[in-house]
DNA sequence: CGCATCACG
DNA sequence: ACGTACGTGATGCGC
C-alpha cells in the first residue's frame, strides 16, 4: 500500500468553519465555532482515511512574496472578522496538543507550503489528499494527488482527481493557472482580463490550451470585445497567471518524516478540550480513541470489494436466469439505456450483481430466448430486486410491453428519504454516498456490484431513521404507479391549441404596438431592464421597489401604478398573454406526440415530499384567470367517448393542521362540515357566522393560508394589501381564539430546534440546518419551514397513499390516472364505469390515511379539463 | 448561468 | 435596521 498523506489548508478551512457554523462560544464568551468545525472534520478524516502522514498548513500573513510582484494582490481582501481572529491561536494550541504537525513560513501562503510538501511527498511515492476550500489548489492534481474541496459547510467535501477535473471543466490540472490568468479572482484581487469570466475563459482554453496560446492566437478569437481586451490586457493576463501559480521552491528545510502521524494522548488533549468547553468534540475524540493501543484491525470501509465479473455463453445465461428465478435470488440490477426512460427509450445493457459475482447482459448479444427469460425474471415478483431508479426501469420495460415486479429496494428513493435535500441520485452518486475514493469508471456489471455493496448501508440508515416503512409502503409502489401514469399520457388537441395561440398572437401584436406608441419608442417588452428604464426614467412613474439588478417591474408593483399611466394596463395584459403564448401554447405544442403529452413526475426533488412535474410541467396549467383557464379546453381523454374525472381534496392542509393541533374550534369546524374560512372570520371578528361579509371571509382565508406557510405580519399585509397594524391585529385575534393552533406551531418549532429536523405523520424526514444558521433571517426561514413541512409533507404522503390504492382499485374498470396536481387527481373513465370509478376514487382518497377530522373529496366530470361539472356518485 | 417573472398547489 | 410568507418549473434576458 502506498503511504497516505493528508494536508489541510488551515486558513481556508477555518474561514469555512467560521461561516458555516453558528457562533458557538465558551462559557466565558470566547468564540469556538471554528474549533468545532475544524476538529470534527479532522477526526472524521483520521478515522476514515487513516493517514500515515498529516499536517495543517497556515498562512503567515504579513508581506507575502506576491506583494512584491503585484501591489494590488489581495488589496481588496477584508479584515479577518472579529470572531475568527483569536480562533487561529486557539486552533494551533489544540492541534499542538493533538500532535498534529503544523507548517507556516513568514512571507508564504498556505498554498505554497502545500504545493512544496505535495511535490516532495509525491516524489517519495505517497498518495496525497489535500483538503481546502480554495479552487486554486486544483492545479496540484496529479495521479497521486487529489484535492477535496469543501462544498456546503465544512465536513462535506467533493473529491477532484484528473478525471473529475476533466468532467467539470474539460481542463488538465496545469491549466488551472491559465484559467485564473484569464478570469482573475476577485477574492485575491487577481485582475485577469476584463470581460472574461469563467465561461469565456474555458472556451478559450479549450481551443488554445494556455494563456500564452490564447495571446498568440487573438486573431482567431471570436467576439470583438474579448479580442480587444485580450490584446490590451495581455501583460495583465500573464501577470495574473504568475500570481495564481503556486510556488514550490520555498526556503525551508523540511522532510516528510516531520509530518508522520502520531496518535494523540488523552492526558495532553483532554485538558485543552476542557479549556475551550469542547464537549461534542471530546465525545468524538473519545469515540475515535476508545480502543487505543490496538491500531491493527479493521481497514477503512472506504473501498469496494472487487466482485468477480463472469461472462456467460447463451446456454449458460438461460441456466443462470432459471437458477435466479427458481431460487428467488436477490439481484442488484444496473441499466444502461439510450433515449430517455419515457420517450421510447431502449435498454442496451443490464448489470446484474449477486453473491459476490457480477454479470453483464447485452441486448445485441442476447438471443431471443435469453431476452425473453430475462424479461420474465424482471416481471417475477418473487425475485427481489435492488435498483437505482425503478421508475425508469419500469418505463424501459414497459416500452417493450413487459412489466417490472419485485422491487425490493430503490436506492434513489432510499437516498431521497434519508436526505431529502440531495440533488444527485445517479447510481454513482449513490455509491459515493457511502464509499470514498471509488473510481468513477465502472462498467455496468461493476456498477451493479457497487450498488449491491452499498445497499446494506442504505438499509441500515433507513432503519436508523425510521424510514423503511415509508419507502416500501409508499415511495416504491408509487414509483411504479407513476410509470404507468407517465406512459399513459394525457390527450391534447394540438390543432385547437394552435388556434388558441393564433388568437393570442393577434392581440399580442396589437398590444405591442400600443405599448410602443405610449412609450413613444420601440424596445424589448420582455426585458425587465428595458421596461424599468421606460416606465421609471422616461415616463417618470413613481418607483416603488428595486431588485438587486434594477427597478422591480413585477405585476404587484404594476398593479399599484395602473391608474398612473395607460401603458401599465397594456403591459400587464401583454405579460399575461405572452406567458400563455410562450410557456403554454408554444411550450406544450413542442411536447405533443401522437395527440398526447407525457409528463415526467420527479419523485426525489421537492424537499417536502411532494411530486413535481417536468418536460412539460402539467402541475401549473393556468386556472386562476379566465383567459388562461380556457387553455384547459385542449386537455381531453385519449380514448374516444371517455370523460375526464377529477377529484380534489378539500382544504387538506388545514385539516392536517387541525389533526396535528387538535384545536377544538378548528376540529369542530371540520367535523360540522362548515365553511372553514367563514367560521374563522366569525371567530376572529367575534360575530355570528351568518354575519360574515365577503371581505371578512377573504381576510380569514388569507390567515388560514398563511398559517400553513408560517404566518408573518408582513406576508399577510402584503397578500391582503392592508397595513401591518391590521394584519397584526388579525393574527392576534386568530391566535386568541385558536389557541391550540398557536401552541402547536410553537411546539413544532421548539422541537425542530432541539432535533434539527421535522417529520410528517408518515415519518418523512426533513432536516432544517437553517435553524442553526448565523443569520437571523435564515433562522426565521427555518422556523417557517418547521411549521410548513409537516403539513405540506403529510398532505403529500396522503395523496401518495391514495394514488397507490386508486391505481389498484381501478383495475376492474376502464379508467386511467392521468395526472396528480398535489391535492387533485385527474382520471379518464369510460362513461359506463363513471359511477363505480368515482366511488372507488372518493373512498380511497378520503380513507387513505384517516385523521381525527374527516377528509372530503370533491369530484368533477367533463369532456375536457375546462368544462368540468360537479359530480356525486349515487350510493 | 443567474436573475426576474409568473404559472400552479 | 433588516427582510419574510411554503413548495415547485419554464421562459427570456443579458452579463
Amino acid at each position: 500500500m502506498m503511504p497516505r498523506m493528508i494536508i489541510l489548508d488551515g486558513n481556508s478551512l477555518a474561514y469555512r468553519a467560521f461561516y458555516a457554523l453558528p457562533p458557538l462560544t465558551t462559557v466565558d464568551g470566547r468564540p469556538t465555532n471554528v474549533l468545532h468545525g475544524f476538529l470534527t472534520m479532522l477526526f472524521k478524516l483520521e478515522q476514515e482515511q487513516q493517514p500515515d502522514y498529516w499536517l495543517v498548513a497556515f498562512d503567515k500573513t504579513k508581506a507575502t512574496i506576491r506583494i512584491e510582484q503585484y501591489a494590488g494582490y489581495k488589496a481588496q481582501r477584508k479584515e479577518t472578522p472579529e470572531g475568527l481572529r483569536p480562533q487561529f491561536d486557539y486552533l494551533k494550541e489544540v492541534l499542538s496538543a493533538l500532535d498534529v504537525p503544523m507548517l507556516e513560513l513568514a512571507g508564504y501562503e498556505a498554498d505554497d507550503l502545500i504545493a512544496a510538501v505535495t511535490k516532495q511527498a509525491e516524489a517519495q511515492g505517497m498518495e496525497v489528499q489535500i483538503y481546502t476550500g480554495d479552487r486554486d489548489a486544483l492545479q496540484l492534481i496529479s495521479p497521486k494527488a487529489n484535492i477535496y474541496l469543501t462544498k456546503k459547510g465544512i465536513s462535506e467535501v467533493e473529491r477532484y482527481d484528473e478525471h473529475a477535473l476533466w468532467e467539470r471543466y474539460q481542463l488538465r490540472p496545469y491549466q488551472i493557472i491559465d484559467l485564473k490568468g484569464l478570469m482573475g479572482d476577485s477574492s485575491d484581487n487577481i485582475p485577469g482580463v476584463p470581460g472574461i469570466g469563467e465561461k469565456t475563459a474555458l472556451k478559450l482554453l479549450w481551443e488554445f490550451e494556455t494563456v500564452e496560446g490564447v495571446l498568440a492566437n487573438t486573431d482567431k478569437v471570436s467576439g470583438k470585445k474579448v479580442k480587444s481586451n485580450l490584446i490590451e490586457f495581455a501583460d495583465q493576463a500573464l501577470l495574473s497567471k504568475k500570481l495564481a501559480t503556486m510556488i514550490t521552491e520555498i526556503p525551508l528545510d523540511f522532510s516528510v518524516e516531520d509530518f508522520i502521524y502520531h496518535r494523540s494522548q488523552a492526558s495532553k488533549v483532554l485538558p485543552v478540550f476542557q479549556n475551550y468547553n469542547l464537549k461534542s468534540v471530546t465525545r468524538l475524540w473519545q469515540e475515535r480513541h476508545k480502543d487505543d493501543g490496538d491500531t491493527m484491525g479493521e481497514s477503512p470501509d472506504t473501498l469496494l470489494e472487487d466482485w468477480s465479473e463472469r461472462a456467460l455463453s447463451e446456454e449458460d445465461w438461460l441456466v443462470q436466469i432459471e437458477k435466479w428465478q427458481a431460487g428467488k435470488v436477490p439481484l442488484t440490477i444496473a441499466c444502461r439505456y439510450e433515449g430517455t426512460g419515457l420517450q421510447g427509450g431502449r435498454w442496451l445493457e443490464w448489470g446484474i450483481a449477486t453473491l459476490g459475482e457480477s454479470f453483464k447482459l447485452t441486448r445485441s448479444e442476447g438471443s431471443q430466448d435469453v431476452l425473453k427469460a430475462w424479461s420474465e425474471l424482471m416481471g417475477n415478483d418473487q425475485v427481489p430486486k435492488t435498483l437505482a431508479d425503478s421508475k425508469t426501469v419500469a418505463l424501459l420495460l414497459a416500452n417493450e410491453g413487459t412489466p417490472l415486479k419485485g422491487v425490493a429496494l430503490d436506492l434513489g428513493l432510499a437516498s431521497y428519504l434519508i436526505q431529502a435535500s440531495r440533488t444527485k441520485f445517479a447510481p454513482l452518486d449513490l455509491v459515493k454516498e457511502y464509499v470514498q475514493n471509488q473510481d468513477v469508471f465502472l462498467n455496468v456489471a461493476q456498477e451493479a456490484a457497487a450498488l449491491a455493496q452499498v445497499a446494506p448501508k442504505f438499509q441500515e440508515d433507513l432503519e436508523t431513521l425510521g424510514l423503511t416503512g415509508l419507502l416500501h409502503d409508499i415511495e416504491e409502489p408509487l414509483s411504479l404507479v407513476l410509470a404507468e401514469v407517465e406512459l399513459q399520457g394525457i390527450g391534447v388537441n394540438a390543432e385547437q391549441l394552435t388556434h388558441f395561440g393564433e388568437g393570442i398572437s393577434v392581440t399580442l401584436k396589437q398590444l405591442e404596438q400600443d405599448i410602443y406608441a405610449l412609450a413613444e419608442e420601440t424596445f424589448n417588452i420582455n426585458s425587465p431592464k428595458q421596461m424599468g428604464t421606460i416606465l421609471f426614467e422616461k415616463l417618470g412613474l413613481p418607483t416603488a421597489k428595486k431588485t438587486k439588478t434594477g427597478y422591480s417591474t413585477n405585476a404587484e408593483i404594476l398593479e399599484e401604478l395602473r391608474s398612473a399611466h395607460p401603458i401599465i394596463e397594456k403591459v400587464l395584459d401583454y405579460r399575461q398573454l405572452n406567458k400563455l403564448m410562450s410557456t403554454y401554447v408554444n411550450g406544450l405544442l413542442a411536447q405533443v406526440k401522437d395527440g398526447r403529452i407525457h409528463t415526467t413526475f420527479q419523485q426525489t426533488v421537492a424537499t417536502t415530499g411532494r411530486l413535481s412535474s417536468t418536460e412539460p410541467n402539467l402541475q401549473n396549467i393556468p386556472m386562476r384567470l379566465e383567459q388562461g383557464r380556457q387553455l384547459r379546453k385542449v386537455f381531453h381523454p385519449t380514448e374516444p367517448g371517455w370523460v375526464l374525472l377529477s377529484a380534489d381534496y378539500s382544504q387538506i392542509e388545514l385539516r392536517i393542521l387541525a389533526h396535528y393541533s387538535q384545536d377544538p374550534l378548528l376540529c369542530e369546524s371540520f367535523a360540522l362540515g362548515q365553511d372553514v374560512h367563514a367560521r374563522t372570520a366569525a371567530e376572529v371578528f367575534g360575530i355570528p357566522i351568518e354575519a360574515v361579509t365577503s371581505m371578512m371571509r377573504r381576510s380569514a382565508k388569507a390567515v388560514n393560508f398563511g398559517l400553513v406557510y408560517g404566518l408573518t405580519e408582513f406576508g399577510l399585509s402584503r397578500d391582503l394589501g392592508i397595513p401591518r397594524k391590521e394584519s397584526k391585529f388579525y393574527i392576534e385575534q386568530y391566535f386568541k381564539r385558536y389557541n391550540g393552533v398557536k401552541r402547536y406551531l410553537e411546539a413544532v418549532v421548539e422541537k425542530a430546534k432541539q432535533e434539527g429536523q421535522v417529520r410528517t405523520l408518515l415519518n418523512r424526514l426533513r432536516r432544517i440546518p437553517e435553524l442553526l444558521h448565523s443569520s437571523r433571517v435564515q433562522r426565521q426561514f427555518g422556523e417557517r419551514i418547521a411549521m410548513n413541512t409537516p403539513v405540506q409533507g403529510t398532505a403529500a404522503d396522503i395523496i401518495k397513499i391514495a394514488m397507490i390504492k386508486v391505481a389498484e382499485g381501478l383495475k376492474p374498470f376502464r379508467a386511467d390516472i392521468l395526472l396528480q396536481v398535489h391535492d387533485e387527481l385527474l382520471l379518464q373513465v369510460a362513461p359506463e364505469d363513471l359511477e363505480s370509478v368515482a366511488r372507488v376514487l372518493i373512498d380511497h382518497m378520503e380513507n387513505a390515511y384517516p385523521l381525527s377530522v374527516p377528509m372530503t373529496v370533491e369530484c368533477k366530470v367533463g369532456p375536457n379539463w375546462y368544462d368540468m361539472q360537479p359530480f356525486k356518485p349515487t350510493n
